[in-house]
DNA sequence: TTTAGTACCTTGTGTTGCAAAGTACCACAA
DNA sequence: TTGTGGTACTTTGCAACACAAGGTACTAAA
């Protein structure tokens, strides 16, 4: 089925929101808008739902900051900012991601190996 | 600091538990106190509460079952056995986890080649 | 002034991981 | 037979999270 299909991803990208975001972020500002379709270029379909809550926790945390710019066209954009901590965050990240990535390798080579 | 640190590992663990069980299972039976030493074998700690409602829920879903086996000592274990359902979900969630690994790999590259 | 498009925000729900405490079986020793 | 330590499984209560759904507000064009 296509639905449980979703839910194995859904699932899965629980927990690697935060450092998707952070990622985006450490790349360019970007908006939240922006940042939908840029996870949804990669695959990792968000909604505002979960996304809006994630950003106020980030920039509650001190990771993140914002400023209000004007649009070409529609309301002002909300750009979110990384800050040092914020990129401290996404070095600890990009460890932790790097071990569970291995981690789960292991698991699979020990697999392989019966 | 350390545990902000374990936090960040805590927080990317989630949704890849159950991946993890089934990856486990799909090599050998086991039951739950050895999963647990698995994991924690690959620096995937994870402890009691959280490994049991999880195999448990598994089971009803049909992607496990399990049998008693005596134990040369101490009380009888549950070995934890995957079923052909639960081949066909850890297929689907092997896809998963490549994909999620490229997503992020993708977002990753990006940011390089600013 | 109404409509369409863009952007941000909030509320309620179900799921999940975890800490903590509890139950039960076994073997060995006092 | 009573107690103690080790192993194993289970439950309860809590906090965090992702999401669906609905809501607010600004802009420009019809």
């Amino acid at each position: 089925m296509e639905s449980s299909n979703d839910n194995v991803r859904a699932q899965m990208r629980k927990g690697v929101l935060e450092y998707c975001i952070l990622c985006i972020l450490s790349q360019k500002e970007a908006y939240a808008s922006s940042i939908l379709e840029e996870l949804k270029a990669v695959g990792m379909l968000v909604v505002e739902g979960t996304l809006y809550p994630l950003l106020i926790r980030q920039k509650n945390q001190g990771l993140l900051n914002y400023r209000w710019e004007e649009s070409p066209q529609g309301p002002p954009r909300k750009y979110y900012v990384i800050t040092d901590k914020g990129r401290a965050q996404l070095e600890d990240m990009d460890a932790a991601w790097q071990e569970m990535v291995q981690s789960i390798a292991t698991l699979k080579n020990s697999h392989e190996n019966l």
